[in-house]
DNA sequence: ACTTTATTTCAACGGTTGTTGATGTGCAAG
DNA sequence: CTTGCACATCAACAACCGTTGAAATAAAGT
């Protein structure tokens, strides 16, 4: 059995927050481990004792909440799919499984998950990172969501449903990443923090891309 | 008149394209002035001489090629407009007059632009750096194309727009970043680099999107 | 030939980077 | 009380960072 002295684990914890923290903001290489640590109140050398190195510290960053988001929505797909035990759902219902989670809780908790999601929004678009550990986290998960749209198109080809599902992606990383274009764009009007504006359109307008890619051909009389 | 010795512009051309090409990959804190002037084969101290700190190269990396991308994009709506002198275009016609001058150009010269693209792509994605300088170097074309939208949209709301021009954006700059995620997922099927395929998809997917958003209510009687 | 000016090289600056080893502290088991 | 172990502190390492000033080179103007 695992000793668990005082403040342990407390102190793991505050080092995992201000490094999502910094990461999300400047990216990797634009954080030292003593930002991180100055921002978590804790000895730098604390960082390789609880971690090996930098890396495996931005990798645990990365994992803590992946897990956590994968099942929620996950659950959320399975409870669309309970609902419609014969019938396929809906493009929308099976895409508001897959986007709705993650506005809800950036809605509801926004400082307990923005700046995770920012960080993901950035790691998706890196060169460097985004295939692998998008790949790494998240595969799994969005397998069984291109399973459910799958049956929901059967229509669709494989090559239409894997591009349709990347440009959900890129919809769904932008916002994640609030990075206040929207606002200058709009002169404020809209805002990147307002995720139900975002919750009440996305999944409309991606479930329409899917029907117009991967349904079938609409008869043009 | 500027002098023009030997190889000065070609020297600061190769620094520029050198910084691109790293830049790209690792994002600014990821890249040492020694690593793009070792690639640019020239001495560290040019680097501050052409350009007076890393971030002025940086911003510069940045201009070379965002005049070129606007005004191909301008011509193509305009075009697209001439050829509407009366009725407004279809929302078609408008998105892939948005889209198509990158993507066209990304197939036609990979070497030249792929660099280029995915670093648009990371900023566009990073809290810092994504609002101020995506509306820098491309506001005006954007606002220019909204206003399209909206004569080809009536019935369309303000905010419907905007956040549909950012569900374009991220779709497009995460086709942009080439991160190799889709061949992943799709086991080799679909790649990254294949325009040609983007191209094909983007329009209609984003089309539908903007019309189911922005159109006018679906009559579901 | 001499000056001027633009480009390039070289060597270095103070400061910071990720990382580590030695040492200290506090608590539970023997 | 002492031993053992998890956690925390401190000081330091070599390597590297962005940046600069002075000096060499080279081409153009006079």
């Amino acid at each position: 059995m695992p000793r668990m002295p005082r403040n342990a684990k407390a102190t793991r914890e505050r080092i995992l927050d201000a490094a999502e923290k910094l990461f999300a903001k400047r990216g990797f290489d634009g954080v030292t481990v003593r930002q991180i640590m100055s921002g978590a109140g804790a000895d730098v050398a604390l960082a390789y004792y609880h971690f090996k190195s930098k890396r495996d510290l931005f990798d645990a960053v990365l994992l803590r909440r992946a897990k956590t988001l994968n099942e929620m929505r996950l659950a959320a797909l399975e409870e669309v799919e309970k609902r419609h035990p014969n019938d396929p759902p809906s493009i929308e219902e099976i895409i508001e499984a897959f986007t709705h989670p993650l506005l809800d809780v950036l809605a509801k908790e926004p400082d307990e998950w923005r700046d995770y999601m920012a960080l993901v929004a950035q790691i998706n678009n890196s060169p460097e990172w985004g295939g692998a550990l998008m790949t790494r986290y998240f595969d799994p998960l969005v397998k069984r969501f291109l399973d459910a749209l799958r049956r929901a198109l059967p229509d669709s080809r494989e090559e239409d449903l894997f591009w349709s599902y990347h440009f959900l992606s890129g919809a769904l990383t932008l916002t994640f990443a609030e990075t206040g274009r929207i606002d200058n764009l709009s002169d404020g009007l809209c805002k990147s923090s307002d995720m139900e504006a975002a919750n009440a359109r996305m999944p409309r307008f991606v479930a329409a891309g899917f029907r117009a890619l991967c349904g079938p051909p609409a008869d043009e009389a």
